[in-house]
RNA sequence: GCCGGGAUGGCGGAAUUGGUAGACGCGAUAGACUCAAAAUCUAUUGAUGGCAACAUCAUGAGAGUUCGAUUCUCUCUCCCGGCACCA
C-alpha cells in the first residue's frame, strides 16, 4: 500500500483493537491505575458535535500516554439519556422515548468507534437502564432517610413552555435555560435536596483539589460563602405610644390621631413643595447640623411648623411676605407652641435667601442655649416594643453608621401584619429600589440612636436574616436608597491612605474637617474601602478588622457564615425521568419504597405529554399511581414526579467502577481500586520522564476534562451526592475528581455558535470520510490552545492531512534506506521533541505538540531521511495518542508484532538534548545587529572577544564610547552606546 | 456593576524567569513537473523605503519601569465567559 488510504487501517485497527481487547480496564492488576473521564454525551438526534470530539480526544491522548507509561488505565463511556430533549422529540414524533434513546445511543455508538477513542466499552452505561437507574433511586432513598430529601411548598420556577420547575441553575436572565421563554413563580410542593447542609465542606474542600482555578473560582461564586454577624434591633412601634404611666415607655405624638389624619395630606404636599427659603434652610440643617435631628413641616397640635428640632424642643419658621392679620396669628402660633413647651425662633424669608449662613448659625446658637431637657415628645422616645428584627451584615464595623433597617417585604408583613405591595422581583432589568416605611423604629444596639425600618425590594428573604442595617455612607446600595428617601448618611469610615498629591491634599483636608467629608460622600457615593473608624465613639480610630470584632462583641452579635447556595429542587414533572421512589400513604405520610422493590420502573405510558395543570403525566396513570402502603398496607398513591436529568449523572463515574454489579451500585473492592490515589509504580518502569502528584490530594477520578458550563451545575452535584456516600462510607474519598480541566467551545466559521436552526453545523461522519479520523482527531487538536473558544475551519483540515500522508511517505523511506549512522542533529531534535510532546501532552498544549512534530518532520526531510528505523519508530510513539491509526499501521509495518499501545512510552535524555552550538544575539541600544555561533562552555571573556572584533559591531560603535554591556549567557549581549 | 479570560500578519495561532516578535499550519504569489488541471515539490510571504546590503515602523490605545517589554506597573477602549440588589 503505497498511498496512505485512511478507510483501510481505520477500521481495520478499530477491529483489531476490540477483538484482543487492548483497551479493557483490569479491576485487579500490578500496574498502578489511571482513570480518565470525560462527561458522558447526551445522545441526541442532531448525533455527535465535533465539540465532543475535541475533548474526547484530549482524554484519549492522555489515556493512551498513560498506558504507554505502565498504567492499567480506565477510560469509559455511557450515556446520560434521560431527560427533556429525548422526551420533546418524543411528543412530536410520536416516537416512545424508549425507542429514541436507543435509536440516538446506537448513532452515537457507532460514531464514537469510527474514531478510535480507547474507551473500554465493556462497562457502557445507560442512566434510563433500569438496571442503572436503579441505584440512584436507592442513593436517593439513603437521601431521604438522613432527612436530606424532603418535600417542601415553595414557589419554584415554572417554565410554561416546557411545562416544567427548574432549579435556580436552570434559569437564565429570567428565561428557560432550554427554551427561553420567561419563566414564572408557582407555588408548588418539591421535592428537595439539602445540598446547602454540605456548603461548607464544598466550599473548602475546593483548596484539597486540582481544578483549573477559573473554575475554583465559579464554584466559590455560585456558593457564595460569607462571613459576617447577626445583630439585633429592638423594634418599637411609636403609632401604638401611650401615655406615661399606662404604658411601659413614656412617649407622646405631638398631635393627636384625629388632628394628625385631617392634617397629614396637607404636611405632606407642604413637605413636597417648599418655598425658596425653606428648601435653603432644609439643605443646610441636613448638610452641617449633623447632630441634631430636624423635622420639616411636622404637625404639632393644630399647626404644621416648618422646621422642628424635637430633642430640643426648636421650633424654626420662615415667615413669608409679613401682612398684619398674619403677624397677629404668628404671636398666636407661637404663644401656643410656648405652652407645648416648644421654643421658637422665626426668619423672614429674605434674611434666608440672602444670608442663609447668618440664619444658620441663629439655630445653632439658639440650640446649644436650649436646655438638655428633652421634651416627652416623638423621636423614639415612645412606643411599644415589638421585639428584635436579627439583620446580618459583613460590615458590623460601621454599625455607628446605620440610618436605617431594610427587610424583605415578606418579613416586614410578618411583623406588622400589613402588606407593603413590595415584591422582591430579580429578573427586572430595572433594577430600582423602592422602600416603604414601616412606621416601625428600631434602636441600633451600639448607640441607642433610634432610626426608621423600611420594607424594600433589594433585600430578599431567603438569604442572611432577611434583613439588613442601612449604612448608606459605606454601601453603594444603601447609599441609593438614602438618597432617595432623604435618609441621612453618616461616614464612619476614614479611608486609609490616598494616592496622588490632589487626593493628598483633599484627604487632608477632609480629615481635619469631617463635615467635608460627609459632603464628599452625599456628593460621590459610598466609600467602600479601607480605613479607620471615626463618628463611632470610643471605637474611633480602629481599623476595619479589629472595629468588626470589637463592634460585634460590644453589641452581642453573633458571628454567622451565610451562602448564597440554595437547596436543590429535585422534582421534575415530566416523563423522561427516574421515578422518586416513594408512596404518599393516607395514614403514614411519605413512605419510601423498600430497597428490595427497587427499581420503580417508569411504567410505559401511551401519553406521557406533560399536563397543563403542571403535574407529571405519570399522575393520569391510576393503576400505576394507586398502590399499597409498604408500611401499612393500606391504600397509598405513588409520587409521580421524577428526578431532573442531574441525578444519573451525580455518580455515574463511580458505576463504571463495576457497572455489571446488580448487588451494589459498586463493589467496595473496585470503588477502592479506582478512587484510591495509586502508588508510584515500580522502579524503572517508564515514568522518568514527569511526575505526578501521588498519594496528594484526595484522589477520585485522576483526570476530569469537561465543559465550563457544567461547572456550576453537575460538577457541584455529583460533588454533594459524592461527599453523601462518604459520610455514609460507601465510597473511599471525600472528593469526586482530583483533577479537573475543561475544553473551549467549538465555533462555527463566522465564530458564531453552532446550532441547527443556523445551519452552520459541520457533520464529524462525512469529515470522516473524505479526511479520516486520524486527520480529524489532528486537526481538532491543532485548531487551537485547548481550553479556549475557537472557529471551526474546513479547509484548515488539509494541513494534518498533508501532515500524515508526510509521514507515511517518510515510512516507505525509512525503510527503503535502512540508515545505520545516525544523523546526530536529527537524534538531537527528536529527543527535544519528545520531551516536548510529552511535556505539552500533560500541560493539555495539543497544538504545540503537534507542531513539534511537524517541525520534527520537515527536518527529516530536508536531512533526506537519514533517521534509522528505530527512531522512526520512537517519533511514531509520539504520534500515537494522536493519530492512532496511522501510527499502529506504520509500526506493524515495521515489524512490530505487539500493538503500539503496549510498548513503552519513550524517553529522553537531558544530556543528548543540548545543544553544543548556541547562537547569540547581538543587540545594540536593545537593537537586534548581528548573531554569532559560540560553543556551548565558551567562556564571557572569549564570547565578548569575539563580539567586539564582530565587523558589524565595529561598524556601530566607531568613534562612540561603550557605556555598559550586558552578557545574558546563552543568549544574548547588549552594548549601549 | 462585580469576578474571571482575552486582543499578536489576510486567517488559526507560537514566543521559558523580561532577552532574535510572527514558530507551526491555512491562504496567497512565483517557479518545477504536466498537453492541461489537480496533487506534489521548490522559493517568497507583517508593513514601508531601497537594485541591494540595510534602515525605519509594528503585538487593542496611551503613559511608566528597564540596557531591553507581547511579557511587569498604571489609565483607557473593545470582545468572550460567569455572577448579579447576596448585605
Amino acid at each position: 500500500m503505497r498511498q496512505y488510504n485512511h478507510k483501510k487501517i481505520e477500521k481495520k485497527w478499530q477491529t483489531i483493537w476490540e477483538k484482543e481487547g487492548i483497551f479493557r480496564a483490569q479491576n485487579k492488576s500490578k500496574k498502578p491505575k489511571y482513570y480518565s473521564l470525560i462527561e458522558f454525551p447526551y445522545p441526541s438526534g442532531a448525533g455527535m458535535h465535533v465539540g465532543h470530539i475535541r475533548s474526547n480526544t484530549a482524554m484519549d491522548i492522555i489515556s493512551r500516554k498513560r498506558r504507554m507509561e505502565g498504567f492499567n488505565v480506565l477510560y469509559p463511556i455511557g450515556w446520560d439519556a434521560f431527560g427533556l430533549p429525548t422526551e420533546n422529540y418524543a411528543i412530536k414524533t410520536g416516537i416512545h422515548p424508549i425507542k429514541v434513546t436507543k435509536d440516538n445511543t446506537d448513532t452515537f455508538r457507532k460514531q464514537l468507534k469510527s474514531l478510535g477513542f480507547s474507551f473500554d466499552w465493556s462497562r457502557e452505561i445507560n442512566t434510563t437502564d433500569t438496571k442503572y437507574y436503579k441505584w440512584t433511586q436507592w442513593i436517593f432513598l439513603q437521601l431521604f432517610k438522613k432527612g436530606l430529601a424532603y418535600k417542601a411548598k415553595m414557589f419554584i420556577n415554572w417554565c410554561p413552555s416546557c411545562k416544567i420547575g427548574l432549579a435556580n441553575e436552570e434559569v437564565v436572565d429570567g428565561a428557560c435555560e432550554r427554551c427561553g421563554t420567561t419563566v414564572e413563580k408557582k407555588e408548588k410542593e418539591q421535592w428537595m435536596l439539602a445540598i446547602t447542609k454540605y456548603a461548607d465542606r464544598l466550599y473548602k474542600d475546593l483548596d484539597d483539589v486540582d481544578y483549573l482555578e477559573k473554575i475554583k473560582i465559579q464554584q466559590r461564586n455560585w456558593i457564595g460563602r460569607s462571613e459576617g454577624v447577626e445583630i439585633e434591633f429592638k423594634i418599637i412601634n411609636p403609632s401604638l405610644a401611650l401615655p406615661e404611666g399606662e404604658g411601659k415607655i413614656p412617649g407622646y405624638y405631638t398631635t393627636d390621631a384625629k388632628l394628625w389624619r385631617v392634617l397629614q395630606d396637607k404636611a405632606l404636599e407642604m413637605r413636597k413643595n417648599p418655598t425658596d427659603g425653606e428648601k435653603i434652610i432644609w439643605e443646610i440643617l441636613r448638610r452641617d447640623a449633623t447632630e441634631y435631628h430636624f423635622r420639616r413641616q411636622h404637625i404639632i397640635g393644630r399647626f404644621i411648623v416648618d422646621f422642628v428640632c424635637l430633642e430640643k424642643g426648636l421650633v424654626v419658621e420662615i415667615d413669608g411676605d409679613i401682612h398684619d392679620h398674619r403677624k397677629e396669628e404668628d404671636k398666636e402660633r407661637t404663644k401656643m407652641l410656648e405652652q407645648m413647651g416648644f421654643e421658637v425662633v422665626r426668619f423672614t424669608n429674605d434674611e434666608v435667601i440672602k444670608k442663609p449662613e447668618n440664619v444658620f448659625k441663629k439655630i445653632i446658637e439658639k440650640i446649644n442655649l436650649a436646655s438638655k431637657r428633652t421634651l416627652p415628645f416623638g423621636e423614639g422616645q415612645g412606643g411599644v416594643e415589638l421585639g428584635n428584627v436579627k439583620i446580618f451584615s459583613t460590615r458590623a464595623d460601621t454599625l455607628f453608621g446605620a440610618t436605617f433597617i431594610a427587610v424583605a417585604p415578606e418579613l416586614a408583613k410578618k411583623i406588622t401584619g400589613k402588606d407593603f405591595g413590595i415584591k422582591v422581583d430579580t429578573d427586572r432589568d430595572n433594577k430600582e429600589k423602592i422602600g416603604v416605611n414601616t412606621g416601625l423604629r428600631a434602636k441600633n444596639p451600639a448607640n441607642g440612636e433610634m432610626i426608621p425600618v423600611f420594607a424594600v425590594n433589594y433585600v430578599s428573604a431567603d438569604y442572611g436574616t432577611g434583613a439588613i442595617m442601612g449604612v448608606p455612607a459605606h454601601d453603594e446600595r444603601d447609599f441609593e436608597f438614602a438618597k432617595k428617601y432623604n435618609l441621612p448618611i453618616i461616614p464612619v469610615i476614614f479611608p486609609n491612605k490616598a494616592v496622588g498629591e490632589e487626593a493628598i491634599s483633599l484627604t487632608l483636608q477632609m480629615e481635619r474637617d469631617l463635615s467635608l467629608y460627609k459632603k464628599y460622600i452625599e456628593d460621590h457615593g459610598a466609600f467602600i474601602g479601607n480605613g479607620y473608624l471615626i463618628n463611632s465613639s470610643q471605637f474611633n480610630g480602629n481599623k476595619i478588622i479589629e472595629a468588626k470584632r470589637k463592634i460585634t462583641e460590644f453589641v452581642n452579635g453573633k458571628e454567622k457564615t451565610t451562602y448564597k447556595l440554595r437547596d436543590w429542587v429535585f422534582s421534575r414533572q415530566r416523563y423522561w425521568g427516574e421515578p422518586i421512589p416513594v408512596v404518599n400513604c393516607e395514614k403514614c405520610g411519605l413512605v419510601p419504597i423498600p430497597e428490595k422493590d427497587l427499581p420503580v420502573e417508569l411504567p410505559k405510558v401511551k401519553n406521557y405529554q406533560p399536563t397543563d395543570s403542571g403535574e407529571s403525566p405519570l399522575a393520569n396513570m391510576a393503576k400505576w399511581v394507586n398502590t399499597k402502603c409498604p408500611k401499612c398496607k393500606g391504600p397509598a398513591k405513588r409520587e409521580t414526579d421524577t428526578m431532573p436529568n442531574w441525578a444519573g449523572s451525580s455518580w455515574y463515574f463511580l458505576r463504571y467502577t463495576d457497572s455489571k454489579n446488580n448487588k451494589e451500585f459498586a463493589s467496595k473492592k473496585n470503588l477502592d481500586y479506582w478512587l484510591t490515589p495509586s502508588l508510584p509504580p515500580p522502579k524503572g518502569e517508564a515514568l522518568d520522564s514527569f511526575s505526578l502528584p501521588f498519594g496528594e490530594g484526595q484522589g477520585g477520578v485522576d483526570w476530569y476534562n469537561g465543559g465550563m458550563e457544567h461547572t456550576t451545575l453537575h460538577l457541584l452535584y455529583s460533588r454533594f451526592w459524592h461527599k453523601f456516600l462518604y459520610d455514609l462510607k460507601l465510597v473511599p474519598t471525600s472528593e469526586p475528581y482530583a483533577k479537573r480541566t475543561s475544553h473551549g467551545m467549538i465555533l462555527a466559521e463566522g465564530g458564531d455558535k453552532m446550532s441547527k436552526s443556523k445551519g452552520n453545523v459541520v457533520n464529524p461522519d462525512d469529515l470522516i470520510k473524505t479526511y479520516g479520523a486520524d486527520t480529524l482527531r489532528m486537526y481538532e487538536m491543532f485548531m487551537g490552545p485547548f481550553d479556549q473558544a475557537v472557529s471551526w475551519s474546513t479547509d484548515s483540515m488539509i494541513g494534518p492531512r498533508r501532515f500524515l500522508e508526510r509521514v507515511w511517505k517518510m515510512s516507505y523511506k525509512v525503510i527503503k534506506l535502512k540508515v545505520i549512522k545516525e544523523n546526530k542533529e536529527l537524534e538531537r531534535l527528536l529527543h527535544q521533541t519528545v520531551k516536548k510532546v510529552a511535556e505539552d501532552i500533560e500541560n493539555m498544549r495539543f497544538n504545540t505538540a503537534i507542531s513539534a512534530m511537524m517541525i520534527f518532520v520537515n527536518e527529516v526531510e530536508k536531512n533526506n531521511f537519514q533517521l534509522s528505523t528505530f527512531n522512526f519508530k520512537t517519533f511514531l510513539q509520539l504520534l500515537s495518542p494522536f493519530a492512532p491509526h496511522i501510527a499502529e499501521e506504520l509500526w506493524s509495518m515495521l515489524g512490530e508484532k505487539k500493538s503500539i499501545n503496549n510498548s513503552l512510552w519513550p524517553k529522553w535524555d537531558a544530556n543528548f538534548i543540548k545543544d553544543n552550538e548556541i547562537k547569540i544575539v547581538i543587540q545594540i541600544n536593545g537593537k537586534l545587529r548581528a548573531e554569532i555561533v559560540i560553543q556551548a562552555e565558551e567562556k564571557e571573556e572569549d564570547v565578548k572577544h569575539r563580539v567586539f572584533n564582530n565587523e558589524t559591531v565595529l561598524k556601530h560603535t566607531a568613534g562612540k564610547d561603550i557605556k555598559k554591556v550586558i552578557y545574558v549567557k546563552n543568549r544574548l549581549i547588549n552594548i549601549v552606546i
